[in-house]
DNA sequence: AAAATAATATCCGTATACATTTACCTATTG
DNA sequence: CAATAGGTAAATGTATACGGATATTATTTT
């Protein structure tokens, strides 16, 4: 078949069978927002999937199926997993086909090195630089999360502490150490998912987040650093702990 | 023309328009070593390029013209630009073609930030980690790089600098971080480039240097950390003061 | 029966053809 | 003369076809 026969539309309404608007180019340093291709499309789809767990780690991508399934064809397929490849989302094993990256524990250690300290970093900034507007939205967003634990929903509580960080990020008025971080975040995500709701976490988090809160809010650069670095550090602590706790057949540490 | 009537060669040997051999993944966290195919090659190739000013920032990357230059189809040309876009080395605007990607001073800033942070780290870890012979080859290319400054030699010192720092991730023990410092380094790099030559840069780095090594030899993370930050970031202001200080026609910050 | 070798099938890498969008240029009108 | 609109060309995005490599399975031999 040809190949515009096949496609049912061809203007930018309902494009795929799957529907993510366009969206500003968010991987580079490029502002403008521009047409979102069917490769950025499949790319940010896959990359949700791993990271809510529909793709475990380790699981299988196949090019084919992936085609047969978005109904594409292989060409942005493989775009998209090439992306992925860089990001180190995925990983081939030469040519047995790409999987869903799998993360040893001491990488995972490593990766919660690294985002203590850009965490840290961002928290250091924030101090510096957060703007009155900045700081009520941090209270904001954490009276939700205060709220998100006294109901017991650790769904809720799980996506509104990912916003009190973007706020942070954006408190720290950067761009590329905020999207490091992100990046970084998205990387360990599909683990991160499967400790989040570990006894006694929530709770943590809330002590924590108060601390960096006031640490920003007494300009003390120093001292929010060390709050958000550490705070990164204990749950990465935990989920070590959590994984390691595992039966080997789903330690997932290969 | 058909595909393989155009190559010349089917074999491993002498595979293409440029040499490069086959090469373990780099960029994921794969340990197979496999066979490099031609979007590999190109990647690399651009990425050299582009780190040793061949390609300079915000030159355009045309798709058509990489075809016909390297003598590939369209293909491994795009998927190789797919992934220099996913690792940032690289920028799309919209429909109007890829281009090198150029950084913003504050964006160079808050690399320098995180590169600082990285290699502190990599101190850290190699103070607590690092095996005699380790820190002894350490001190042998310290050798070779006071020589280098000694002959008055600026490339080779750079070249020498680089394995000083490499020396540094391998002590450390780590893979996680040291891939990410080296990726950053890359991303930078086509900057540093235009400014290794500053005066009394290659004496600041020989000192710095010592320090670091003293610190990690007396077994002291904590100073070997800052030690190693430290270092980095006077490189970072030296350098964005370099290119505050070029007419703006030259300055690269768009 | 087990191991090794050969054959086949499947999936990856590359080339090319086709469609679509955007930018630039030209022409026309105010 | 300038501005806007339309058309054309060039380059990007997508589909498909084809060659090759590897893994798996079956068959043969020891």
């Amino acid at each position: 078949m040809r190949a515009t026969k096949a496609r049912p539309v061809t203007s930018n309404a309902g494009r795929g069978a799957f529907e993510l608007n366009q969206d500003a180019v968010r991987i580079s340093n490029v502002v403008a927002t521009r047409q979102a291709t069917r490769s950025d499309e499949l790319r940010d789809h896959l990359e949700e999937m791993i990271l809510d767990g529909r793709l475990a780690p380790g699981e299988r991508l196949d090019e084919m199926e992936l085609s047969r399934r978005f109904g594409l064809s292989r060409t942005p397929v493989r775009e998209a997993i090439k992306s992925l490849l860089a990001i180190g989302l995925i990983e081939t094993r030469g040519r047995q086909g790409t999987h869903v990256a799998l993360l040893s524990i001491p990488a995972i250690i490593e990766m919660f090195d690294v985002m203590a300290s850009l965490e840290g970093l961002c928290a250091k900034l924030a101090a510096r630089r957060a703007t009155p507007t900045e700081r009520a939205a941090m209270r904001a967003v954490h009276e939700e999360l205060v709220k998100a634990y006294e109901a017991g929903d650790p769904v809720n509580f799980y996506k509104i502490n990912q916003q009190f960080h973007d706020l942070l990020y954006e408190a720290a008025h950067t761009h590329f150490i905020a999207e490091q971080t992100i990046q970084l975040r998205r990387r360990i995500g599909a683990y991160r998912l499967r400790a989040t709701y570990q006894p006694g976490r929530m709770l943590g988090t809330l002590a924590e987040h108060v601390r960096i809160m006031d640490s920003i809010d007494a300009g003390d650069p120093d001292a929010a650093q060390k709050a958000a670095s550490d705070h990164v550090q204990l749950l990465g602590d935990q989920l070590t702990d959590f994984i390691s706790s595992l039966p080997p057949r789903l330690n997932l540490s290969q």
